[in-house]
DNA sequence: CGAATAGTGTCTCTTAGACACTATGTC
DNA sequence: GACATAGTGTCTAAGAGACACTATTCG
């Protein structure tokens, strides 16, 4: 192996931001202010500084062109290296995959020219494509998100501190798309021991009985897994 | 960002290359034949060299460092960037994860002083340690590498081309460290559509009741998951 | 009151797991 | 024959899913 063909690339980070927001998965994008690709929507990310850890970089980059800093759940995804991804030249990805809860809009930062949270399906069925190779990054994403809420416990990181089962139901069906009875929903996760823990405080404000509020539980993983099947 | 501070690292690639051999999980390393960590066992890899894709360079490390090729199957794992990871400088490392069937002995290359299978088990409680952060690498290629054993028909990978029910219960049996029960192990397998299909072939070579010939079947998701618990 | 949402009871079907039993080879 | 491994039958318990029913609020 002759040293001079070895690469030294340019490191960057990708995010993934997924929340749910009016009954809908939704993902943060920034618009591109400097080229390439100046003017089309791009996953938040940048360059990793000299002697960052990876995943400082991804907290910094998302802070840096949206305003939002992220608390909830940041995981590594994967990373992209394709030689010919980048036009400027060998830049490899390494994209974090992050799920919040309903969060504020952003604020675009210094190289972005705005910054929105998208509905997914809404931005897809309009044809719209992402910079690079972000399309196939958030493709990447979205199913590890959507094959983590059926062995994990993190739905509860898309809502807030507190919440009712309808909204944690809400949150199923948003990311898989299906819809699933209230009642064996209700009952599969409070049987679940250390899914959701009950708070003692009700809510009433979607008119109907008033439901119980929930937080977290201590449990990470989710014996037995919950199923992508769709209900009625 | 001031593009002074932008890291251009060093790109690695690193392989966690699991088989089942005499009924116990084994992985491969290479002995390492230059500093740093000289004498010292690593996981085989090396850099990635210019234009090259990421996943080529896992698979032509591979050859090069030990004389295999994986063939059966090579995905991405996770990507290694802390800053003091490598005490030559910031070097970035894209772990990827083979599982293959019992092949021969690998064959040292140019830059390795040896290269060998160790049974997983026994290299971990004679208490040796890996080079650099590849213990935690291996840690988490293992761990990836079980759970995908619950949900996907991967177990197959690290079969040979016919196999019979016995010797795929034996790859479980050992990459999770529990017993199955062997009658119920077979009817879930056989009763899995897609999960392997018969050859219409027997093997005799355990001795007792002639055993039909599988091979691996067209799925490579299982509905439904196979089960981690412990059997007698 | 009706409408709406929260939550429980209960039935059926499928599957996991335990394990008795039968089948077919070698020695 | 004994022994070993392959493979089937059957029982029980638990969970998924369907869905009737009760509970508690608002207007």
């Amino acid at each position: 192996m002759a040293e001079d063909l070895v690469l030294t690339a340019t490191l960057a980070v990708d995010l993934i931001v997924l929340t749910v927001r009016n009954g809908a998965l939704a993902f943060l994008a920034v618009k591109r202010g400097v080229p390439p690709f100046r003017g089309r929507w791009a996953l938040p990310g940048g360059f990793v500084l000299d002697g960052e850890p990876l995943r400082a970089a991804a907290e910094r980059e998302l802070v840096e062109e949206t305003g939002l800093s992220v608390g909830a759940h940041l995981e590594q995804l994967a990373t992209y290296g394709d030689p010919r991804r980048d036009p400027r030249g060998r830049v490899v990805s390494v994209a974090y995959l992050a799920l919040v809860p309903d969060l504020p809009a952003p604020v675009a930062g210094t190289d972005a020219a705005d910054a929105r949270w998208h509905d997914l399906d809404a931005f897809r069925g309009a044809g719209h494509r992402l910079a690079f190779d972000h399309d196939q990054i958030l493709s990447d994403g979205l199913e590890r998100a959507r094959s983590k809420l059926e062995y994990t416990s993190l739905a509860t990181v898309f809502c807030g501190d507190e919440f009712t089962i309808a909204e944690l139901r809400q949150v199923y069906e948003a990311v898989w798309g299906v819809t699933l009875d209230p009642r064996n929903f209700h009952r599969k996760v409070t049987n679940t021991d250390g899914f959701v823990e009950p708070t003692g405080r009700t809510t009433a404000r979607d008119g109907g009985r008033p439901a119980q509020l929930f937080r977290r539980g201590a449990i990470e993983l989710l014996h037995p897994a919950m199923l992508r099947t769709a209900g009625a």
